[in-house]
DNA sequence: TCTGGGGTCCTAGGACCC
DNA sequence: TCTGGGGTCCTAGGACCC
């Protein structure tokens, strides 16, 4: 049996949390983060003040100010977030050489083959010698930073993930090894991340409520509704998940190595009221194309693939993308844009909401031949400028248009 | 005015190759 | 004029995560 040496590591309501720090007069306040209340988008974040009025991150700030109308709405500033996720990775990994960073607020640890060198005479075994020093490590956190988190220790990252949650706010819960299954069985079928809302609906519809009804389920049941993860969901929902942490996700990994497939960059951007001109549509696209080239550069990478988003009023939504030959430069990528979006704009009177582009097939792609290129010259002088003053210091005439007058950033 | 933004991964059909 | 079978790449869409 594998002893519990994986650490789910979680920030309570981390933006929230933030946002309290820079400003105390938020403590013991209903905070939300994500916009203003009659601004379109969701819940980013919001404290416990307001979950016990039944506000959900996710959820429209509409619905939100209907249900918390005296909240204090705060707009979100990932930058500062980020900041102070460092300082919190910092701690946390300098108690284990094997951590792997899951998302802006959530990090796994494994302590396997540690229990040693943190043994105490105090510890009754090994399981609690590992328990105590996460504790010290959420204490740190709390003390040194002034962040509240909770974390889980489980044999495997699924059940660390989940035990986590359940150790909200503020706390630390262990699952045993051997006692997986039985932690896991009464749960419901959601807790299990990779059940989304769909898979839920379609497992409470063949009668599997619980995880420990999805442990017990045969492969021809779960295949249909999970496909491809229906082996290695029904292993987690008995308890058998694995402890191996991974890579870090891309945005935050170091260093790449040679020739990875390293993911894809893509911004979007949903307008603050639909847009009927198709003008001005291109115009946010010109914008999104030097954003996204400029991000491509800035990470050494080219890409190959380039795809168009568009999202109409009635929210259908459809992508057009193009694979050719490695770029980075807005100047490539703009045409192969404009023929996105004109294959893909086919309502000509219908409103756009959103409109992204996003790169992928990234690589690094022979650097040395990078000199060579017509437009090398001028990126790297604009990038120049914007490693000191920030991506808008420096736009193009369309970009910058769209922009103005905006209050962003 | 329900439904953000940045990601990962899977599915499924068609083109193309051997 | 009866059509296989494996493999890879490209494209469009969608589920899921935080």
């Amino acid at each position: 049996m594998r002893p519990a040496r994986i650490v789910c590591l979680d920030l309570d309501t981390f933006f929230v949390s933030v946002e309290r720090l820079i400003d105390p007069s938020l403590e013991g306040k209903p905070v939300i983060v994500g916009g203003a209340p009659g601004s379109r988008g969701v819940v980013t974040a919001c404290s416990y003040e307001v979950r016990a009025h039944g506000v959900r991150s996710g959820m429209s700030l509409t619905e939100a100010a209907r249900l918390a109308p005296d909240a204090i709405y705060l707009p979100t500033r990932h930058d500062t977030y980020g900041d102070y996720a460092a300082k919190v990775r910092e701690i946390a990994s300098s108690y284990t050489p094997e951590s792997r960073v899951a998302s802006i607020d959530e990090m796994y640890l494994d302590f396997r083959g540690c229990e040693r060198v943190y043994a105490r005479p105090g510890d009754a075994d090994a399981d609690a010698t590992i328990e105590r020093v996460v504790r010290e490590i959420t204490a740190r956190i709390r003390a040194e930073l002034g962040l509240p988190s909770s974390a889980g220790i489980g044999s495997s990252r699924s059940v660390a993930k989940i035990a986590s949650g359940l150790a909200k706010p503020a706390g630390v819960r262990m699952v045993r090894a051997g006692e997986e299954a039985a932690f896991l069985a009464p749960l419901p079928v959601r807790r299990l991340p990779g059940i989304g809302p769909v898979a839920e609906g379609r497992l409470v519809g063949a009668g599997i409520t619980t995880i420990g009804a999805l442990a017990g389920a045969t492969i021809a049941t779960l295949r249909p509704i999970l496909g491809a993860w229906a082996e290695s969901t029904r292993a987690r929902a008995s308890g058998e998940g694995s402890a191996e942490l991974g890579r870090d996700r891309p945005a935050f990994r170091e260093h790449d190595e040679e020739g990875d497939a390293i993911g894809s960059i893509s911004n979007e951007r949903t307008f603050d009221a639909d847009v009927g001109d198709p003008r001005a549509v291109e115009d946010w696209l010109a914008s999104l194309t030097e954003r996204v080239c400029w991000r491509a550069r800035r990470r050494g990478v080219r890409a190959r693939t380039i795809t168009l988003k568009l999202r109409y009023a009635d929210f259908s939504t459809r992508t057009r993308s193009k694979t050719t030959s490695p770029t980075h430069s807005e100047l490539e990528v703009w045409p192969i844009v404009l023929e996105l979006f004109a294959a893909a704009h086919t309502r000509p009177r219908a409103r756009v909401r959103l409109v992204g582009l996003a790169l992928s097939n990234l690589g690094h792609f022979d650097d040395q031949l990078e000199l060579f290129e017509r437009h090398e010259r001028l990126h790297r002088a604009v990038d120049e400028v914007r490693a000191r003053f920030g991506f808008d210091a420096l736009r193009t005439a369309r970009g910058l248009t769209v922009e103005r007058g905006r209050g962003e950033r």
